[in-house]
DNA sequence: CGGCCCTTTGACGGACGTCAAATAGCGTGG
DNA sequence: CCACGCTATTTGACGTCCGTCAAAGGGCCG
């Protein structure tokens, strides 16, 4: 039901055009900019977004977590439609734009593996839209919840229940299309259920079944 | 501001292997079922959608127009994580996936395309994300109409201003998330003030500033 | 100690869903 | 040609989820 969304492996292959360290709340990427340098994360958390329309708000599409790159638009249009900026400090690595065209051209696998990934990405979004336009409050921040520990263990960064959680309720807020207020509500609500533990920057999840279901029907 | 979605030009020269007429309300590719001929439409709508996790009611992505192949997703993969029906009687005509995917790894210039097509339909998954999250039932319906006008003229199949309508209005509310009951209260709104005329299973707009204001700050 | 950001809590309102009923259209069969 | 049934649309009443506003408390750092 929640379909993971690995790291897009392979990527570092490429030759690197440089690395360099991002300050939490940075921007590394602005949506409409030319960028001809694509971050891959190394890492650290990012997030990226879209500003909405009225330039107030914004809905950010994903979280990026080590071995993610930026949405992959990017690789024949070398201006995107996002911007991506750093939630925690981020290691980034960057390729240039003109050197992945290349790859894609002329490596195969390397293509197959990209269009994979790019496939998997247009389902998140797809996934997104229905977590937006159909799901109750608490089944968005459920999904959110057990899609990152999912990522999360795939990349070895967690076991499943307990990781590092960086995210400000204003994050969750803009994932999930929810005022702040409302997201603290629902939060202090899955505390006292006895669902999660957030803490000290970190959760762990003490009632998964119980967020499955919510997640699933909420 | 409503970037348009061009149809996918190129595909018409890969092999067919079959050409085929649905008529209305039938499915022509079921969500998760292994499909090894991908579809292009050559004339009529189709809807891609998504069943929603209740199995009541349902997302459409996007309405197919002719020229359109379905979404990007299935080139690698071929189970498709949506599915598409036909609205009115559709002439559509068939690829085999391996076909396409050796294409894709052979023809650069083919690839190309295919991969601007394919980031053309993430950025309007994202755009869907953004109606549903935080626009009004009025910016939503507004957008959608301005979004297939355009898209038709593009095609030549309207002047941008009248066009043929096949949508029943459980079609506009699937493609916004909207109860039918509600799309039946704006678009009453939307004649009565003088915005557009639909009828005969035909649209006309009748004020396009007025739209593109509501389309934009709705 | 003071300022800033984050979180929490309560009050209030609005947009839109659900339910229900009336009407209209349209094809089918007698 | 009419009766019938199904589907689509319209309209009103009512409820609820969640946004906005406002204020208070907490943690962190200068």
């Amino acid at each position: 039901m929640i379909s993971p969304n690995e790291p897009f492996y392979g990527f570092e292959n490429l030759f690197s055009a440089g690395e360099r360290i991002v300050a939490p709340r940075r921007t590394i990427l602005r949506q409409q900019e030319v960028c001809d340098l694509i971050p891959l994360i190394c890492s650290g958390w990012a997030a990226c977004s879209l500003m909405l329309p009225d330039r107030r708000r914004r809905l950010i599409l994903s979280f990026l977590l080590p071995g993610d790159i930026a949405s992959t638009t990017i690789a024949l249009e070398p201006v995107p439609h996002f911007s991506i900026e750093a939630v925690t400090s981020v290691h980034i690595r960057t390729v240039r734009h003109e050197d992945l065209k290349a790859t894609l051209m002329r490596d195969t696998e390397f293509l197959e593996r990209f269009l994979h990934y790019s496939a998997e990405q247009k389902i998140q979004a797809d996934m997104l839209a229905i977590d937006l336009g159909y799901r109750s409050a608490e089944g968005r921040i459920a999904r959110l919840i057990l899609r990152l520990a999912t990522r999360l263990k795939q990349r070895g960064l967690s076991d499943g229940v307990s990781f590092d959680f960086p995210l400000r309720q204003h994050h969750i807020g803009d994932a999930t299309g929810l005022s702040n207020v409302h997201v603290s509500k629902v939060l202090v609500e899955f505390r006292h259920a006895g669902y999660v533990e957030i803490n000290e920057r970190s959760l762990r999840i003490k009632n998964q079944t119980e967020l499955v279901e919510i997640a699933n029907f909420g």
